[in-house]
DNA sequence: AAAAATTAGAGGGAAAACCCTCGGTTAAAA
DNA sequence: TTTTAACCGAGGGTTTTCCCTCTAATTTTT
């Protein structure tokens, strides 16, 4: 049997302009080939199980509709234990990057780096199973390997709070969808507030936004404020 | 003189990877030539002054830090009022889409766009001077030139207070950043409530966040919220 | 099985946010 | 110029959120 030079990789990402740009550009780079690209995580796992050849590692961006990239990687990592992953992101969050670790990335890049290092990370992904940007990265990844470094457990409740919280609900409200009182919702979020060392209401609905606990419908606020109806 | 086949293009975005790939990519379908690639606005606008030769068409993300596409389109258009412009942006929102109208931009494409279409956007810019996506877009952009759809008017005040409204301040705090009272704060929230038909401090919060009125530093908050010091 | 930790929820009081009305000022329009 | 209209801020009352304490149930450790 020949050996490939090539490295095969799959791409999941929902902006469809930049996944086939950047796998244009790194085929363009040589020794990269580019044979699965999807708009979100289940396309992507849809077109892997009907796939002749599986790829040798998979690029994800984090922030998809349907399934984002944390579904994703869990279900590859459970079903394709042996498909390296990189991790495509376009902002820099250790929530975010400790998660994915913890989860099994192979690799983390943010969408800002210098456009040669996603050949080099790619390659070292690999051969060698892990890629870190620096010294500094490696260290951190390691701790976080080690459980020196550890995201706050976050309880069925409490997602759900979260989920409601960057709303204009008020708690009676809230309480009413979550089938439960406001004094439970008021210890949700007293709780949540002491273990993400954050302030009040609006703290966490930024946190829950930033870290896809909840979704803000851009299109629809948009539509509100110029005050056009739906 | 020998006419120049090649449109010649300029692209600012803080995403590098996705700036070169991009570029790559167009400049690889052909009849275009990328000359000059910035981080964001000002970075682009230093380049454009020291230029042999101006682009025919500048392409500008939105949100980058520093100099964002909304600052930087207006100072372009007012500079050299020849250049045109595509707007090349991740998220779908009707309110930055006016505002980009109103500035004067020449086309507006979503990241998640056919990736052909985007040397169709730049031919049909560089040859009419505008580029719609399709029929409905241009309806949208004629009512918006004729002042048939507007956005509200946000003055200084709510503008600031915008500013600190995803925050863990109080307004009484906010009152003293601001050298007002608490019951100016209160007036202030309400007549915007009222002009974007959004309900309570946490839309406005996530109105402000959407829209560019204010940032939050994702880095930080991760940091927090895993309890690492800063 | 006892001890400790985690999760859930109630009470009550303090603080903050919200809502409605109104007066004064400035700016644009008739 | 008079009228309209937008902007800013105050008063006062209501609702919501926040905070502290305490109890109960469940799970994990020892």
């Amino acid at each position: 049997m020949i050996k490939d030079p090539c490295i095969h990789v799959a791409y999941a990402d929902d902006h469809a302009l930049v996944r086939t740009s950047i796998l244009s550009y790194i085929q363009n780079l040589g020794g990269i080939c580019a044979d699965i690209e999807a708009n979100n995580g289940l396309e992507l796992i849809k077109q892997l199980e009907y796939a002749a050849k599986l790829p040798d590692v998979v690029m994800l961006d984090i922030n998809m509709p349907g399934m984002d990239g944390f579904e994703t990687l869990q279900y590859l990592k459970q079903k394709w234990p042996h498909i390296k992953s990189l991790i495509l992101t376009a902002f820099e969050a250790e929530w975010h990057l400790i998660k994915m670790i913890n989860i099994g990335a192979n690799g983390y890049l943010l969408k800002n780096c210098n456009p040669r290092a996603i050949k080099q990370a790619l390659e070292t992904i690999h051969e060698f199973g892990f890629y870190y940007a620096d010294a500094a990265e490696e260290h951190f990844y390691n701790k976080v390997q080690d459980g020196k470094i550890k995201l706050p457990h976050i309880s069925e409740k409490e997602m759900e709070y979260l989920k409601y919280c960057p709303t204009d609900m008020s708690y009676s409200q809230i309480a009413v969808q979550m089938n439960t009182t406001v004094k439970a919702i008021e210890g949700c979020m007293a709780r949540l507030c002491e273990k993400l060392h954050i302030k009040g209401r609006i703290g966490l609905a930024m946190f829950a936004i930033q870290f896809g606990y909840s979704k803000i419908d851009t299109k629809a606020i948009s539509k509100i404020a110029i005050g056009l109806k739906k």
